[in-house]
DNA sequence: TTAAAAATATGACAATTGTCAGGTTTCGGT
DNA sequence: ACCGAAACCTGACAATTGTCATATTTTTAA
């Protein structure tokens, strides 16, 4: 079993700001675990007893609305800690968290959390760093929501699958995402975003094989995304 | 020149996780200020070297969106603190404060809050818990935008105003909004605020006088809500 | 492999919301 | 008390988006 010490994924999170001591204490009090395509790590409601350290693989966080409708709150994947917001507010999640992607998570119970950040300063405000930033991109999605067009939105959708998910080797976006996800990432209806892509289509923006979807001109995605 | 130590508004933020000492310091570095209506405690891109504790009178928090309208974040009354997390995430201000009430604030230096930040793990999980409570009502906030109609975003943002600045004792809300913020909160045209609250007052589910409103009834604003 | 299920696609239409172009009322400063 | 500016209001219309119904394609599982 592989020990958080050693663990490259750690460079990427707060957990960098532990101590060797602290590290080798959530190691051993850490958890494998994997969820396949679909499967939930936690749901809305849940009350956690622990965050979730992304190994590998991608997760949608999303909430649902009262009409029925998830909207898709952020993508996580490698390096991102789920969980961590209701563990330190000592809530229950406020979002569920759904693997689009297999994934390989480890476990960290709440209590090692926690006691370090009580008594580490640079991991609490390590940790807040990063929540400061999730912060400002959800103000970011507030504005982008209510203030753009849905093409406007799905434009800027596929940018940022590519700017955070990467393409392969031969131009296709690594994380692809269904109709219906692309829909509740951006906040419509499903029709809507097939429609959009359809045109995306049609003028030589993307264009698509199988679920695949390659970018073929981010000048014009940015044209759509500027409004015209 | 009134004392931190002394502030009872200090009760309602993370400045009451400061030890006396802590405390001291910041009261002897403090600057009170006071802002009329109108007037801009910091702007979208400005550098601050300083948070502002709220005293008296109320802000709005808002983005310029791209396409030249503004978008209401959040409104900061007594006991916010405001430019936290762009001093602590080191960046430039993501949003704009302008008070919409004359207000009462006290300028804090960075230097003490990040060194308070750095030293007093107390006082760094306290500001967690607030920064994870924002993170939280702003996800909420996204769908509700994106999920919900304009007419019952409207109503909700009465139960908001109520909730949060209360009625006086005649029952008018303690905050009026004008209706361009109040559309700029729910993120639509003026035009359409207008109408809907036109349409509010001729079901006499509120009234107006002047500026002021009086809520007539609840549970009619919680059947918009909840959509018919 | 093949049948069923899920995802994608498209049309027709309705509902919601935005825009523009006028008005009227209210408010703050002299 | 008055004037000009700002806020508020309303109508007519257009644009955007959602809903429903129905194909078609792709994926999944027996």
């Amino acid at each position: 079993m592989s020990r958080c010490e050693n663990c490259i994924i750690r460079q990427f999170n707060s957990l960098r700001a532990m101590s060797k001591e602290e590290l080798k204490k959530v190691s051993d009090t850490k958890v494998s675990k994997t969820f396949k395509k679909g499967d939930a790590i936690f749901e809305e409601g849940d009350r956690l007893d622990g965050v979730f350290c992304v190994r590998d693989g991608v997760s949608k966080l999303s909430k649902l609305s009262s009409n029925g409708k998830d909207q898709i709150i952020k993508l996580a994947s490698k390096g991102e800690i789920l969980g961590q917001r209701s563990v330190i507010a000592e809530e229950s999640a406020n979002l569920s968290a759904i693997a689009i992607k297999d994934m390989d998570v480890c476990f960290i119970p709440k209590e090692s959390i926690l006691h370090t950040l009580n008594t580490n300063p640079n991991f609490a405000v390590e940790v807040l760093r990063h929540m400061a930033k999730d912060l400002r991109d959800a103000d970011d999605v507030i504005v982008n929501i209510s203030q753009k067009t849905v093409k406007q939105r799905i434009a800027e959708a596929f940018i940022y699958l590519k700017d955070n998910f990467g393409e392969d080797e031969v131009g296709f976006l690594n994380l692809s995402l269904s109709r219906e996800d692309m829909s509740n990432v951006v906040g419509t209806a499903t029709e809507s975003t097939i429609r959009i892509i359809s045109e995306f289509k049609k003028k030589g923006i993307i264009e698509t094989s199988g679920k695949k979807v390659r970018i073929l001109s981010i000048p014009k995605l940015e044209t759509v995304i500027s409004g015209l």
